[in-house]
RNA sequence: GCGGGUGUGGUGUAGCCUGGUAUCACUUAAGCUUGCCAAGCUUAAAACUCGGGUUCAAAUCCCGGCACCCGCACCA
């Protein structure tokens, strides 16, 4: 029917428009207005989600190993004080009095102090006061300052005595039982841990559609590792993939290297950090991401996260132009150290040493027997102080002087029949270590959007008639197949119900739904699966009356082959799970292909 | 949050300046038809972003909210 075909450029509103139309994609809350940041997935957009999730959860769980595990969104303050968020997520903001314009009140005092990110709401108030900082835009006077934090905050229980916040991300709940999983792995690492849930940030200014959403889909992993031990057990599988990077260096090009050239080159710093590197990008082009439309950047240093040592992003091109999609850092031991800090609990890991070391190890007692009746209700306090005492305080002990505590504002002096300090070697076959962790974190949301838009293929024919078809891998599509009666009459459509109930049983259980049409011309038909992405049609026709045969028609080529319903199963299993086109398959089995005439 | 632009059935639009309840196409549904790539016919369903104001009368003019797009700012 068309003879020259252009393929016309997919912009952000094509995909839009689709999504919206095929039951992708809606506006959350559209009934009453809309509410900006927010959006619904559909009942296709849905099992393309899940699609997606499947496979990331094949990747994570089945093929490295790793647990999965699943945390509250809702999480009391002390868990974001400890992890810096809430403190790191908190800009002061001021405006200005006579053209209301914002500012950060760190940013306006960037030259009169070095380093005014660590400066509290007073010190900053009192600096912009003292040194008369006026509105850079208008000279206007500014007003008081105010927090804006970009948590979203609840209140947990009846009274507000208990603040909490909607995550930001889901790697802290995994931090938290570290302690438990660390136990469960049987106190080995590396350890990796998954997580799928929602995380939720109150943005200033939600844009571009699903891009920069409050509330989106994550998927992330942390990977405890050796510090020490910078291998990884898969590297070898993965290490001759090519990537395209970018990384933080002055010349700013685009480098293609494989997996170990950039470890050897020292562009990506380990082999674990490279080795996820390759991993995100063979999930990601799985997913259906165009490859000469994806790279791999590393954060500059200003732009790196209060917790990140090295980070680099996944970065798909769309329509908006680059946009991060994964972004995997390295953590290097951070929250750990933080929560063990806040919680008072040791989250070390221990390593066992090659050679058993020597070490010198002292042990402080204090009798309380003598302490007790003397000390009374301090005595507790006195023991602690005891126990506690560092190098310098003991060298002063030993060397003849006497101790002394102070408790209460009270220095008090111990007598030296009170407490023993001792000293012995001990062989030491363990160690302990504070772990690092490698972040792979997905926006699932974001990534099912730039899969879509990478998918989308327009058409345009002489007579200006547009088409469209998403090409999505098999895995990812929400309809791996679809049965067709070529005519709705004489008996065709009995014969298609049943080959539709056929197929579909072969294939329960594994997320993979068909769907039945009987309804308009059949290139209608056809043409509503490829703008869903559907890889496979299957055609009852008159011949199926005689034989039992049917045709297959393949998405991206179109072509068609005619197959009967024992191949289904290993036809199917051909096509979608090892990626045979139709073409090739008709060749191996000898199956005629049925090309189009023009 | 500021500035600019935009907002009409599911999608894309005409109408707005110059007020008189809405155009066209696609889509969808039912029926007829149709022997493989969005064919045709008939019928049907379906919209003025929301609120207020001006007016006899508002999609249209005015004000405000909301949403979307662009720029600024923000983006851990």
């Amino acid at each position: 029917m068309t003879e020259k075909q252009n393929i016309a450029k997919t912009t952000y509103s094509d995909v839009i428009s689709l999504a919206r139309r095929r039951g992708f994609l809606y506006p959350s809350f559209d009934l009453y207005g809309g509410v900006a940041g927010f959006y619904d997935w559909g009942p296709v957009g849905s099992l393309l989600k899940n699609n997606f999730l499947a496979m990331w959860r094949e990747a994570y769980v089945e093929g490295e190993g790793f647990f999965e595990i699943d945390c509250p969104n809702v999480t009391p303050e002390v868990v974001f004080k400890a992890s810096g968020h809430l403190d790191e997520f908190t800009d002061y903001m001021t405006s200005c009095n006579k053209c209301s314009q914002h500012f950060r009140a760190d940013h306006l005092v960037a030259e009169l102090h070095p380093n005014p990110d660590s400066l509290g709401k007073e010190e900053l108030a009192g600096l912009i006061s003292e040194k008369g900082v006026k509105c850079p835009e208008c000279k206007g006077d500014l007003t008081e300052l105010y927090a804006f934090n970009l948590m979203f905050k609840t209140n947990i229980g009846p009274t507000s005595e208990r603040p909490g916040y909607l995550r930001p991300e889901t790697a802290q709940g995994i931090f938290l039982n570290f302690r438990n999983l660390y136990i469960h792995n049987r106190q080995k690492l590396p350890m990796g841990v998954v997580q799928i849930g929602k995380g939720f940030r109150n943005e200033i200014s939600p844009r571009q559609g699903v891009i920069r959403v409050r509330e989106f889909q994550m998927a992330e992993l942390e990977l405890f590792v050796d510090p020490e031990n910078p291998n990884y057990v898969n590297y070898p599988l993965l290490k001759h993939i090519s990537l395209s990077l970018l990384p933080d260096t002055t010349e700013k090009e685009i480098l293609s290297r494989t997996v170990e050239e950039a470890v050897e080159e020292g562009i990506i710093d380990s082999k674990i950090l490279a080795y996820f590197v390759a991993l995100t990008q063979e999930i990601l082009l799985k997913a259906g991401l165009d490859p000469n439309r994806m790279r791999f950047r590393q954060h500059e240093a200003h732009e790196m996260a209060h917790y990140a040592k090295d980070c680099w992003d996944a970065e798909a091109l769309t329509d908006f132009g680059w946009v991060e999609i994964v972004g995997i850092a390295d953590r290097s031991c951070y929250d750990l150290e933080q929560h063990m800090k806040h919680s008072g609990v040791d989250l070390r890991a221990m390593r066992q040493l090659a050679e058993p070391k020597m070490v010198k190890v002292r042990k402080i007692e204090a009798d309380m027997k003598k302490m007790g009746p003397v000390f009374r209700g301090r005595a507790g306090k006195i023991r602690d102080k005891i126990l506690a005492l560092d190098d310098d305080a003991v060298a002063a002990v030993e060397s003849g002087q006497p101790l002394i505590v102070s408790v209460d504002n009270e220095r008090i002096s111990i007598s030296t029949d009170m407490f023993t300090i001792s000293q012995t070697n001990e062989n030491r076959s363990i160690e302990r270590f504070m772990p690092h962790v490698i972040e792979p974190s997905h926006g699932v949301d974001r990534i099912l959007y730039c899969v879509l838009e990478h998918s989308l293929k327009r058409t345009v024919d002489e007579s200006g008639e547009e088409t469209r078809v998403l090409h999505l891998p098999p895995v990812m599509a929400p309809y791996l197949f679809a049965v067709f009666p070529l005519m709705s009459r004489d008996g065709l459509t009995d014969n298609a119900r049943e080959l539709y109930n056929l197929i579909k049983n072969e294939l329960r259980g594994r997320g993979s739904l068909g769907f039945y049409d009987e309804s308009g011309s059949i290139g209608r038909r056809y043409s509503r699966m490829d703008e869903i992405g559907t890889p496979y049609c299957l055609t009852v026709d008159y011949q199926t009356l005689e034989d039992g045969s049917f045709t297959i028609r393949e998405r991206d080529s179109k072509e068609q082959a005619r197959i009967n319903k024992k191949q289904v199963r290993t036809a199917l299993r051909d096509l979608v799970d090892h990626g045979i086109s139709l073409k090739d398959w008709s060749k191996k089995n000898g199956v005629k292909l049925i090309s189009r005439d023009n």
